[in-house]
RNA sequence: GGUGCUGUGGCCGAGAGGUUAGGCACGGCUCUGCAAAAGCCGAUACACCAGUUCAAAUCUGGUCAGCACCUCCA
């Protein structure tokens, strides 16, 4: 098998995946600033994190799985002063800022669950660690690197630049940097023009400060990720995610940070996933183009002319790489929810399937099932190419479908190939994509209630009166449920 | 202005010097009482202009168009 390699935005280059520790793997992804509801550009993200985080345990990896929830410090505009987005929120819906934080935090979560996300091995809050970043903002202050005005800390990106490339991360220079910003003001306390707060003193009215050595005040956007992540992963772990728009700032003062604390740089591989945008345009909560994802399943938004399921939402993010954007229309995505069923269907026949004797072999046929299958790993292998493994997966398509029909028979293939078809089909959907059924929930009242119904028409089919059977199975598909026969006389139904 | 990315058939989207990506939609055929589903076959393609090469959608240079980040956002 092929090894992993993993596209890390520090190097612009896929790496072959090597661990700190051999069979371990830490992975910090920045996750939500819980003061509003998550949209669908933010559930992409942590989407396509599940998959890297369910891909490195099927791997073997035994995997400790960080994301944050920013409950704190997260400021509102591009300076630091003002209010946090918390208080401002409260303040609007004149309620406590934790009242805020529950409300979303539980919204988020919900959300995960229905996309199917399997919860990170530890979630810690910015809250939570107010003394750990307390400490860390000594350490910079110790070492150097910081330096304080009047209860407010900044870190200092020029003196840290002379020692270590600030702008490392994104690939751009000093002087580039501090051409695309502003001349400090008078009345500013920055020494520099890039610098940024640590920790911030808070005004008497704030609704969320701790006491600090610098006075009252709170945390600093950044610093929750460094204080946490190295709380849980160390010093140095494997890989550092989060969305690509974190990138330039927010991942490079937090590589800024632990250097100046630790000496050392936090994560070997930087994993950033690209933007959902909505007609060509990235989005996002400030654009006001924010799809939110009850939307998407009620249907309830004038740009959508259905309701689509998660699971169908999932599947579609499936279909492109994670480092593309992902372009959201009406088209695409009840293309995916056809494909979806149609790669859904395929698999409950291929499990409902067993092998019974060999017949004779289809070499050429055995080896397409062979080759489509390695196909899964090596693609996903590829800088976790999920969109590849469902191009193989829909090849084997009409090849399972064609043992169902008997136009092919499974003796045509190897007993062996037939079993591991068999099982990666299932790991792959369910485990690894995370994949569950579309299919109506159990109900046993309207399975009885059509199983008379096709009984009925059966018997009118029989006595070909077919005016009968037709006008059964019509006004059943008018109703929404569409009845199918089988080659092999049964009939089967499913809700549209 | 700086740093990157992208431009693929009707739509969505992989790939990346020679070999069908795939999905959706479309056309033909088979199966079927008729459908649906399924199977088989098919058409439509790599923004533009040069260059390198036996060979370029894929490499190089240029042109045009778009996007993202550099300011809160996954």
């Amino acid at each position: 098998m092929s090894a992993l390699k993993i596209y890390n935005s520090l190097s612009r280059t896929k790496e072959v995946f090597t661990p700190i520790t051999p069979g371990y793997v830490g992975m910090y992804v920045c996750g939500p600033t819980v003061y509003s509801d998550v949209h669908l550009g933010n559930c992409r993200t942590f989407i396509s994190f599940d998959i890297i985080y369910r891909y490195l345990k099927y791997l073997g990896y035994k995997v400790r799985y960080v994301r944050n929830i920013t409950d704190a410090g997260h400021l509102e505009g591009d300076r630091d002063e003002g209010d946090d987005k918390f208080s401002k929120k409260a303040r609007l819906e004149q309620v406590e800022p934790m009242e805020i934080v529950q409300k979303y935090t539980l919204g988020f979560h919900e959300v995960m669950r229905l996309f199917n996300n399997q919860p990170p091995s530890i979630e810690p809050t910015a809250t939570g660690h107010i003394s750990e970043q307390i400490e860390m903002v000594k350490q910079i202050l110790a070492n150097g690197y910081a330096y304080e005005v009047d209860g407010t800390v900044y870190f200092d990106v020029e003196k840290y630049d002379r020692e270590k490339p600030y702008g490392i991360l994104t690939n751009r220079k000093m002087e580039d940097l501090l051409e695309g910003t502003r001349e400090l003001g008078g009345q500013d306390e920055k020494r520099g023009r890039l610098d940024f707060a640590l920790w911030i003193k808070a005004k008497p009215e704030h609704l969320m400060q701790w006491p600090s050595p610098w006075g009252m005040g709170f945390p600093g956007w950044h610093i929750e990720c460094s204080a946490m992540s190295e709380k849980y992963l160390g010093k140095q772990f494997d890989i550092h995610g989060g969305g690509m728009d974190l990138a330039a700032t927010h991942h490079t003062n937090e590589i800024a940070q632990s250097q100046a604390c630790f000496h050392v740089s936090p994560a070997n591989y930087w994993i950033h996933t690209n933007m959902l945008t909505v007609n060509g345009a990235r989005m996002s909560k400030s654009a006001g183009n924010g799809f939110l994802p009850h939307e998407l399943f009620t249907g309830n938004h004038p740009l959508l002319e259905k309701a689509y399921a998660p699971m169908t939402v999932r599947f579609f993010m499936l279909q492109t790489h994670y480092r593309s954007t992902l372009d959201f229309s009406n088209e695409a995505l009840q293309a995916a929810e056809k494909g979806l069923k149609r790669l859904w269907d395929a698999y409950e026949i291929v499990e409902s399937l067993e092998y019974g004797v060999q017949d004779l072999v289809d070499e050429a046929l055995d080896q397409k099932c062979n080759d489509l299958v390695t196909e899964f790993d090596n693609s996903m292998n590829d800088d976790f190419n999920t969109a590849k493994v469902l191009a193989a997966m829909f090849e084997l398509v009409p090849v399972i479908n064609s043992f169902k029909t008997q136009q092919l028979s499974v003796g045509n293939i190897r007993p062996e190939t037939f079993e591991r078809l068999k099982q990666q089909f299932r790991v792959y959907l369910t485990d690894i994509f995370g994949l569950t059924s579309v299919k109506e929930g159990d109900n046993g009242l309207l399975d009885g209630v059509l199983e008379l119904l096709i009984q009925i028409r059966k018997e009118a089919r029989a006595r070909k009166d077919f005016a009968t059977s037709d006008k059964i199975r019509n006004e059943l598909q008018q109703k929404g449920v569409i009845l199918k026969d089988n080659k092999d006389g049964s009939v089967t139904w499913e809700v549209a």
